[in-house]
RNA sequence: GGUGCCAUAGCUCAGUUGGUAGAGCAACGGACUGAAAAUCCGUGUGUCCCUAGUUCGAUUCUUGGUGGCACCA
């Protein structure tokens, strides 16, 4: 039987180094599933695996697009089932790890088959909005979705936009392709949880913030400051210090928002993850014990 | 030392013509199906600095303290 070892948790908490321990001992390489290390030039504030530590295992999917490529949960999906398929011929376990949640689903449970946005469309209802505001485009949604304006969240213009992208791209309204089935995958999923306590995840949050400045975050930032529009760059450690150099904020005062919206993103992590009743919460430092489980369930 | 001003939520402050109080930020909780490190939503009991008084009733008025700030010496 194929395994799947999924090991997750909050930003912070320690799964790059314990994933090298599981992906060695299984002689796996590593997938990530992380939405932001995918990108080349930002490893520093992405807390990207080290090169020596990317020497030690093979990673998928670390380091490889370019900051204006178009990326998604549903191509992660698309990708990663295939790789796997590969590496299955080959192996029998490989272990995945990140903290982007909704890629994390996308491999467990499989999003719904829907067409990718044109980028024209999409840029128009962007511009439209930013000129007329949400209402045209909300009404325009409850002529062609009267099932789906219901359920939106009316207030979350990304999520108002999206669904009439779909809508005008596909003729048909967004609720008719979202049909919410799992997809059973062709392998067993085995899914890790690390976490600790509040207290401490924050401190090393704002340990690992400190130490990414001292490794060179400020000059990665100003490196991509140009490109700052770009949505890879909408990320925590980075649109902070734009408003540095913008010369919105102080140098200090970018560094402590940064340390406190990684602790709100750890949190809403988590947030995401208490719900999955199939997760097996351990302390980064039970690896003996997250081993024997392994063992167990292999 | 004298005079004046201030003292309200973790922070910055508003307010109560006397009927025990509210914003922003923070903090916390939640949603999440192709942009997700994104985007959005919800939650405010706090000795209204202490003390004594006036009053049916004081955080609000008065007395005396304490602390801070400013000016004068």
């Amino acid at each position: 039987m194929k395994s799947l070892i999924v090991l997750l948790g909050p930003t912070g908490v320690g799964k790059t180094e314990l994933s090298l321990t599981i992906a060695e001992h299984y002689e796996s390489p590593i997938i990530s599933c992380d939405s932001r290390q995918i990108y080349k030039r930002i490893p520093v504030g992405t807390a990207a695996p080290t090169p020596e530590q990317l020497s030690r295992i093979k990673h998928y999917f670390i380091e490889i697009l370019e900051l204006t490529d178009y990326f998604s949960a549903s191509r992660f999906e698309e990708e990663t089932i295939s790789l796997l398929s590969t590496l299955y011929q080959a192996k029998d376990t490989i272990v995945m790890t990140g903290g982007s949640m909704m890629y994390i689903d996308a491999i467990c449970k499989g999003i719904d088959e829907i067409p990718t946005i044109d980028e024209k469309l999409r840029r128009d209802l962007f511009d439209q909005y930013q000129q007329e505001g949400i209402d045209p485009i909300r009404n325009q949604l409850k002529i062609l979705d009267p099932d789906f304006y219901r359920q939106v969240d009316l207030k979350n213009h990304k999520r108002v936009i999206h669904a009439l992208e779909i809508c005008l791209m596909t003729g048909k309204p967004y609720s008719s392709l979202r049909t919410n089935s799992i997809k059973k995958r062709p392998f067993n999923i085995i899914k890790i949880g690390l976490k600790r306590d509040r207290e401490e995840l924050y401190s090393l949050i704002n340990q690992r913030v400190d130490l990414m400045m001292k490794q060179g975050l400020l000059d990665e930032a100003k490196q991509v400051y140009h490109l700052r529009n770009l949505n890879s760059l909408n990320t925590v450690g980075y649109k902070e210090l734009f408003k540095y150099f913008d010369g919105e904020w102080t140098l200090d005062f970018a560094i402590e928002k940064i340390k406190q919206n990684s602790r709100i993103y750890s949190r809403k992590q988590m947030t995401w993850f208490k719900k999955d009743t199939e997760m097996q919460w351990f302390h980064p430092s039970q690896a003996k014990e997250i081993m024997e489980y392994l063992n167990k369930m292999i």
